[in-house]
DNA sequence: CAAAAGCAAGAGCACTGCTCTCGTTATTGT
DNA sequence: ACAATAACGAGAGCAGTGCTCTTGCTTTTG
């Protein structure tokens, strides 16, 4: 299974690794644009030719980095969601578990803005997402609606209403997503799911300049009142 | 003024536009990433180096674009306002107004997502925003602020709770916006307008693939959801 | 009318992604 | 154990890029 075979096997996996580690150095000090093939081969000491052995092109490199740029995003917000789950003296309401999922995101987002801008700001290769990457795409999404789920099991949902145009919209993507759930709150789980990252975008690619300062107070306000709207209770006054 | 002085400024002027056409078309075709200023020349028969005396880089040409798309958006978003402005038999409920202005800017940028890439998806160029766009970037933030505005003095506006702590950063962002408005109001604002930009965001970079299909109406419910945060008033149902 | 400034063209530099070939080395099947 | 096969690293090379510099020419200016 994944038992190593032999030196070749091994050398190839530690070489794919080094690999991505420099090109992930590269890309947080000169973003995915300035990123470099040559570059990077060149830091490792290889020739440019002998890095296609590993990446068929640039853009699958690319893609490799998205794909474990997501799977990090992915863990910090788990991580965050385990912590908020088990705090002490007694479990943090709901919203504010929510907020501490958005807040760990937009922590990590702070602190790999490139990699951030790989994933949620304008796609850079040939503008089609492979398939490789939806699963690990998902696993930030994932986490909230586990939240949610939680919360609808320990305190039940404020259902927020819903135009009956948007009722099968709403029923079809349910189905997908988490058939347990009322359709209006994962639809409106959906609608924050995107409005959070809008907040983490305009502070990361400099919307705010000169404008926000207080940016966290600002986001865990705004994150707040999206748990809400999805149907959350927690704490009134935020 | 801007009188024409001679054949050689107005040769200038019609060589720059012709060269920020030719661009504006290649961004649309193929993206930032791949505009080439030898291609543009190319086109245009001319060479390369002598795209060098209207542009001094690059960088400057994708500066150029991106002021063009914010004025074009901004454009847009004002052309909105004024219409559903002078909606007849009856004015346009506020809340509407604002789902309009947020549906035209969408339309927008559905129809020019490489320009809405350029401005709102990362930063392309060497990571610093210039002088010259703040001014054509903040053209589509206040028409939102006209906007409230107006349903501020129309209607009133049922103004938002906030917590102490946010206080001073909503009277200094209100100080530097919009004086004359709540500073609940203008911070619920700002958050509003980068969680309306995060929802098409999210639309255009393929984030909603395989998962929303009815993306208009969602974004409309979100819209309105949105404007009533802010404080306007609306009809009840969306 | 001469000096100055603006302009297009071309050559050239350093860089990029990518392909192809050519020895070498490790793995595999017999 | 040995030969066939596949993977590998190095190098040369192609077409393309942004950008600079020099060289003549033309328009504008004093």
């Amino acid at each position: 299974m994944s038992t190593i075979r032999g030196a070749r096997e091994r050398a190839r996996i530690e070489v794919t690794a080094a690999i991505k580690d420099e090109a992930r150095k590269q890309l947080a000090a000169e973003g995915a644009a300035r990123l470099s093939l040559r570059a990077v081969a060149r830091e490792l000491g290889m020739v440019s030719s002998a890095l296609y052995r590993y990446f068929p092109s640039r853009d699958d490199l690319l893609t490799a980095l998205i794909v474990d740029a997501y799977d990090a995003v992915g863990e910090v917000a788990e991580g965050a969601r385990a912590t908020a789950e088990q705090a002490r003296p007694h479990p943090a309401p709901h919203v504010e578990r929510w907020v501490a999922v958005a807040g760990a995101v937009r922590g990590w987002a702070l602190a790999h803005p490139h990699e951030y801008a790989l994933i949620y700001g304008s796609p850079v290769p040939g503008y089609s997402a492979p398939m490789d990457t939806v699963g690990p795409a998902s696993r930030v999404g994932l986490v909230f609606i586990d939240l949610v789920r939680d919360a609808f099991r320990a305190d039940g949902l404020a259902v927020p209403r819903l135009a009956p145009e948007l009722r099968p919209e709403a029923e079809r993507i349910t189905a997908d997503l988490a058939p347990d759930l009322p359709p209006p709150a994962v639809l409106a789980l959906v609608a924050a799911w995107a409005q959070l990252f809008g907040l983490i975008s305009f502070e990361l690619f400099g919307q705010f300049n000169r404008l926000v300062e207080a940016r966290e107070p600002l986001f865990r306000l705004a994150a707040g009142e999206l748990a809400r709207s999805v149907g959350l209770r927690g704490t009134p006054a935020g």
